[in-house]
RNA sequence: UGGGGAGUCGACAAGUGGUAAGUCAGCAGUCUUUGGAACUGCCUAUCGGAGGUUCGAAUCCUCCCUCCCCAGCCA
């Protein structure tokens, strides 16, 4: 795995999974060796919070000479499907990880059954006929001890045969399912003989119809484990009381070389949702686009909203990883974008909202070749040449006919610097009938070509702009962040996060005219639009229409001094 | 009021008995042909609380408080 140099590696403070880690190393505990597996189930798309169990599963091999395999969960068949696996395996992919081996929980449906045999055989599980509200009733509470089931001491030869005719289709879906014989009086409700096999006549995405009759969770996911030769099985912080069912699956089975669950804190981000369940309702109720919409926390929205591979990995090392709960600032996501961008982005200019801005002492039919620089952090990248005219478009915010206090930028009367181009003067307003600016006149300084500002004459605001001629037309997306509350189910009583949707979570500019070279980007290429924020090409452009989303806007510092001095008013 | 976890600056997070890193956010500046970037300074955290052990504790002990997870034939 090569070209992975995220930055910000943590030199000191390795975390606690390392530590362990390390100290297996140093006590020769499996053989001195590191294997580990991403156990996505294929039941929605990946998001931010599976990037960061991808980045530690993943990492930590790398780091460790070892593996790591990616396994799908695949042992529920009535909430998995082939467009999951497909999307979760081109987002590992994207996200720069290779797997040493691809598994899934249904290549080992007949070793997990002949596990169940073994474990009737042992007198470790019996069938029970118990019905799913009778097993509730059976299990008793946080605080009270459950009773046994009736079936629980029925022969091994009953419960073998009952076991076979269950994998033969003999039996109704919920009428029977093989239970650990545990202890149905532990303080741990999951090992109140919990089931380890239930009937399910559903078609299998992988297997079809082979089986009707499915391992559970913990169940499955240890024995998967040893199977593979796991030795660090990470997961996160619910799982952490299923540890002591983890490892009964394997002692009670006698298997050897067994792997260690470790548990840690999943990721919250504040603004954003994290829960499949809740994501699949945005996609199914309408609320977004799709898995993919750029304002998802999913893998596939973050690529299609211009995230890249770097910022993803570079935030999940910095975010630590430890097991207590915790709320990381999406701040924080957006600064790794920030920061990787403002490295490696080329410039464009590009106007959302235009002005026409007309030189009257630029003759008509003149064009002038103007060099820009494309990456003022890497000069690398070269330069191009933009074309300036007489009539130009700027952002229509970039002039006010009554500046604010300490405002920058082109008013009556005042002066400004076309980026890469002259100085120019505000010398008329024009405005139509409704009072609605349409149009300024400005005269350049043919003396500051280039941007120049001659010795002493200070110009403090520079502009974006282009050339009105030139420019093509192009739809803009601005995305905002999908919710208005840091915590989004944090929501008045008798409504849910939906309450909490951002309104303007995306607008969309008609408008825009952007310089020729933004239009003729390929979609998933990105750059700044100067002054504007990041933007990548959505893949919903043409060459008639280019698409563009904002991926994250620059800072910007002239929106707090403006909120400041209006507010002090 | 069963069991399992967790509590260090606004948010993450180091620290594992020797006297509280770093990052993000925020604030104030410097600089600047992006009010971007970069740079500088500030953000005065005694470590959930109370006792105790110790020359010395965020780190050890005791008690207490708060928060999270578990009663799917989901994962």
């Amino acid at each position: 795995m090569e070209d992975q140099k995220t930055p910000a590696a943590p030199a000191q403070g390795k975390d606690f999974i390392r530590t362990i880690i390390d100290e297996d190393q140093s006590t020769g505990k499996h053989a001195g060796k590191v294997a580990t597996r991403f156990p996505p189930e294929p039941n929605g798309y990946l998001h931010i919070g599976h990037a960061k169990s991808i980045c530690l599963n993943f990492g930590v091999a790398q780091e460790y000479g070892g593996t790591c395999n990616l396994r799908f969960d695949d042992t529920n068949p009535l909430k998995e499907d082939v467009e999951y696996v497909d999307s979760i395996q081109a987002d590992v992919h994207w996200l720069g990880f290779e797997w040493a081996a691809m598994y899934y929980a249904s290549d080992y449906f007949e070793r997990l059954y002949s596990f169940g045999e073994t474990l009737i055989r042992t007198g470790k599980a019996f069938v029970c006929d118990l019905s799913a509200d009778d097993v509730r009733a059976f299990r008793g509470t946080l605080t009270e001890p459950g009773r046994n089931s009736p079936f629980r001491d029925r022969s091994v030869d009953e419960s073998l045969e009952l076991f076979r005719k269950m994998r033969a289709g003999g039996f109704e879906d919920g009428s029977r399912t093989l239970r650990a014989k545990i202890d149905m009086s532990s303080p741990n409700i999951n090992l109140r003989d919990p089931a380890l096999f239930r009937i399910r006549k559903a078609t299998h995405h992988r297997t079809g119809d082979d089986w009707c009759i499915y391992p559970m969770y913990d169940y499955a996911h240890a024995l998967s484990d040893w199977i593979e030769g796991i030795t660090h099985s990470l997961c996160t912080l619910e799982f952490e009381d299923h540890r002591p069912l983890y490892d009964w699956c394997l002692e009670a089975l006698g298997l050897e070389n067994r792997p260690r669950q470790i548990e840690f804190a999943r990721l919250n981000l504040t603004y954003t949702i994290l829960s499949k369940r809740k994501l699949l309702h945005l996609v199914t109720g309408g609320h977004v686009r799709g898995w993919d919409d750029p304002r998802m926390p999913t893998i596939a929205g973050l690529r299609r909203r211009g995230f890249t591979p770097e910022a993803i990995r570079d935030f999940c090392n910095r975010i630590g990883l430890a097991k207590r709960d915790s709320l990381v600032d999406v701040a924080l996501l957006e600064h790794c974008l920030r920061e990787d961008l403002n490295r490696r982005a080329p410039r464009f200019m590009g106007v959302l909202d235009p002005l026409r801005v007309v030189l009257t002492n630029l003759p008509e039919g003149v064009v002038e070749e103007l060099d820009a620089v494309n990456n003022p952090e890497d000069p690398s990248q070269g330069t191009r040449k933009v074309p300036f005219t007489r009539v130009l478009l700027i952002e229509r915010d970039d002039f006010r006919e009554v500046p604010p206090p300490r405002y920058h930028r082109l008013s009556p009367g005042q002066e400004v610097r076309l980026r890469w181009g002259y100085l120019v003067r505000c010398q008329e307003v024009v405005k139509d009938a409704s009072g609605t600016v349409t149009e300024i006149r400005c005269t350049y300084d043919p003396a500051t070509r280039g941007g120049d500002a001659p010795e002493g004459r200070k110009v403090k605001g520079t502009i974006h702009w282009v050339s009105a001629d030139h420019a093509r037309a192009a739809e803009v997306r601005l995305y905002d962040r999908l919710f208005v509350a840091p915590e989004p189910d944090v929501a008045p009583e008798g409504s849910d996060f939906l309450s909490n949707l951002n309104p303007a979570s995306l607008v969309v500019s008609n408008a825009a005219r952007v310089e020729r070279a933004a239009a003729d980007a390929p979609p998933g290429a990105f750059f700044q639009f100067e002054r504007l924020g990041y933007f990548t090409v959505d893949p919903d452009s043409g060459p008639e229409r280019p698409v563009f989303n904002r991926s994250v806007s620059l800072r910007d510092s002239w929106a707090k001094i403006e909120k400041k001095t209006s507010a002090r008013r």
